[in-house]
RNA sequence: GAUUCCGUAGCUCAGCCGGUAGAGCAUUUGCCUUUUAAGCAAAGGGUCAUGGGUUCGAAUCCCAUCGGAAUCACCA
């Protein structure tokens, strides 16, 4: 069903059809300037009377009689045009004017216009337009926000709706727009960064027989040729790593991953990091250059190394501070336990009314402990090292402290931002770390990582030591550009999937079922799914008492 | 998964101790040649998320379902 405005504009294309103006046509159309050109040199142009060609969306339209006002959005802002009989009636007919502007251009419909550039009484720079043209009727009508002293009126806020049709959103919301821009300078300037030392981008493969290189359920997909089962990558450390094995000093990969877990204001399914492995170089190297590179991004985006994250300033200059995991959880909870065995470490954590289980071991006691006590009070950057070792099975053994692990994360606005190590190259080792992971596997985690025996393969072929790093883009992003959620810096965040008009999707049902369905109160297919054939039947019968239980059954095959 | 809140016109929202569905913007028509939330005059537009219950009567009260948001939990 189309709403009143949507017939109305469908009946304004006819008719500009018939009046014969192609209402999306072919043609290119030559821009001479941008809004934002227009406006930072507004004075020279006026005084010029600069001739200008534009292009954009008509955003606000103020029709006095035989003049008018239109307000016309492009990539780079606004600028008002003027309009009227006389000011088109020497190049066009005037009919463009009393027709085509007045009557059949809406709100949200693309537009060319030529004109001079001048000031009008009330002083705003605008557009005398000589040449009008319609370049795209839109079909819908548009939610645009009005906006008088700084109060912003109706603005468009249905959170849903704005991140499903992200489209729509920015037409509206133009300074969304500029998160993105920053995601992607943030990108670049890790990428020159990168580039700079000298480093390698390579692409690693998104199928993966087995899914490593981190403790997360994966996505499950199957191809065909080969019968074989995929999974999605929950990431690509151990592909790099080979590629270091392969003689590489320094590879760094972007990398799209994908976990098949919740949902939050953190987490979406498909999520990037980028992830760094540089040769004969360790942990203790690499947190210089994540200080060196993380400063260097506040700098490129911002000029400075504070950037406003909510109610907080946080000041990427370097030198960070630095704490071991013991240090830090013993500055925060006034508990040392460094010396505690996991009995011990168990029994401070009942103190600081932690709830614990027996399957916890110390490593994972005392993460708690620290994700609890320490984590959400660390809003400036600051490194973390030495984790404990059951919690890191790609990460190399402490060269002195026994039962840790050459690890460190960059702890930022209470979260994590980043995850080095000194990476594992010992293939004995790493082979008992696996084995450590299956025996969780079969206790029921699901999350415990897979063997890999070609990664291991590549280990006993020799990997030099390695220093390896990944850094989150989306939550680096979201503190970067002060976003509260990772769906503000992700075009197209991952949303349940629209119920499309037929609500019975995927269900084999003809529509006079449907219609019967959705009187009984059925509407759509999960809530059939969701109920046994003899529920269903019992409610269907009070509507149709002649319908069969086999036959609803044949629903679920 | 838990708790709380929300779902009324294209958009933003009001109406909710039960008694004929409202406003502003948007839309349509008319007037208006420097307006800027333009103005003035008029008109159209709603299965009040869905299904059921209570009632003479439900947008309003109750139950269930669907969808969304926030916080928490999970995400080493």
């Amino acid at each position: 069903m189309l709403s009143d405005q949507e017939l109305v504009r469908r009946a304004e294309l006819k008719e500009l059809i018939e009046k014969g103006f192609n209402p999306y046509p072919a043609e290119e159309f030559i821009v001479s300037h941008s809004s934002k050109e227009i406006h930072e040199n507004h004075e020279v142009f006026i005084e010029n009377k600069q001739t200008v060609s534009i292009a954009g969306r008509i955003m606000a339209k103020r029709i006095m009689g035989k003049a008018a006002f239109a307000l016309l959005q492009d990539s780079a802002g606004k600028i008002q045009i003027y309009i009227s009989k006389d000011s088109i009636k020497e190049f066009q007919d005037e009919s463009i004017f009393e027709d085509i502007f007045k009557k059949l251009t809406s709100l949200g419909d693309i537009v060319g216009v030529e004109g001079y550039v001048f000031k009008t009484k009330t002083g705003e720079t605008s557009i005398h337009v000589s040449k009008f043209q319609i370049l795209s009727k839109t079909l819908k009508p548009i939610p645009i926000p009005k906006e008088k002293d700084g109060k912003v009126f109706d603005v468009f806020s249905d959170l849903e709706l704005r991140y499903r049709m992200r489209y729509l959103d920015m037409i509206v919301h133009p300074h969304v727009k500029d998160v993105f821009i920053k995601r992607t300078q943030l990108v670049n300037s890790i990428r020159n960064f990168l580039n700079n030392k000298g480093y390698l981008e390579v692409e690693t493969p998104i199928l993966q027989p087995i899914h490593g290189g981190a403790a997360a359920r994966p996505f499950k997909t199957h191809h065909n040729a080969l019968d074989t089962t995929l999974y999605l990558r929950i990431a690509n450390e151990l592909y790099l790593k080979r590629l270091i094995v392969g003689g590489f000093d320094g590879v760094y990969e972007f990398s799209k991953d994908f976990r098949n877990e919740g949902m939050s204001r953190f987490h979406n399914p498909e999520f990037t990091q980028v992830e760094l492995y540089v040769a004969y170089k360790d942990y203790l190297w690499m947190m210089n250059l994540v200080e060196e590179m993380v400063e260097k991004i506040a700098l490129d985006l911002h000029r400075t190394t504070q950037v406003q994250v909510g109610n907080n300033i946080i000041d990427f200059k370097r030198p960070w501070k630095r704490f071991t995991m013991y240090e830090a959880i013993q500055a925060f909870t006034g508990h040392d336990i460094s010396e505690l065995d996991e009995t011990g470490v168990r029994k401070v954590a009942r103190q600081l009314k932690i709830e614990t289980d027996d399957t916890m071991d110390r490593g994972r006691l005392i993460d708690e402990i620290f994700g609890e006590y320490v984590e959400p009070k660390l809003i400036q950057p600051t490194f973390i090292l030495d984790y404990p070792l059951e919690m890191s099975p790609l990460a190399k053994k402490h060269r002195s402290k026994p039962g840790l692990v050459e690890r460190f994360e960059v702890i930022c606005n209470g979260k994590e931002i980043c995850n080095a190590y000194s990476e594992l190259n010992d293939p004995i080792d790493q082979r008992e770390r696996f084995l450590e992971q299956l025996k969780l596997k079969e206790r029921g985690d699901e999350e415990a990582m897979e063997l890999d025996e070609d990664f291991l393969r590549a280990l006993e072929y020799g990997m030099p030591p390695t220093a390896g790093l990944g850094v989150g883009i989306d939550r680096l992003t979201m503190i970067m550009t002060n976003q509260h959620s990772i769906q503000d810096v992700l075009f197209f965040p991952h949303m349940k999937p629209e119920p499309s008009n037929n609500p019975f999707q995927g269900l084999l049902i003809s529509p006079e079922y449907q219609e019967l369905l959705l009187k009984a109160g059925f509407l759509n297919s999960s809530m059939i799914m969701n109920q046994s054939p003899s529920e269903i039947y019992e409610k269907l019968k009070e509507h149709q008492p002649d319908i069969s239980l086999e036959f609803i059954s044949a629903w679920f095959d």
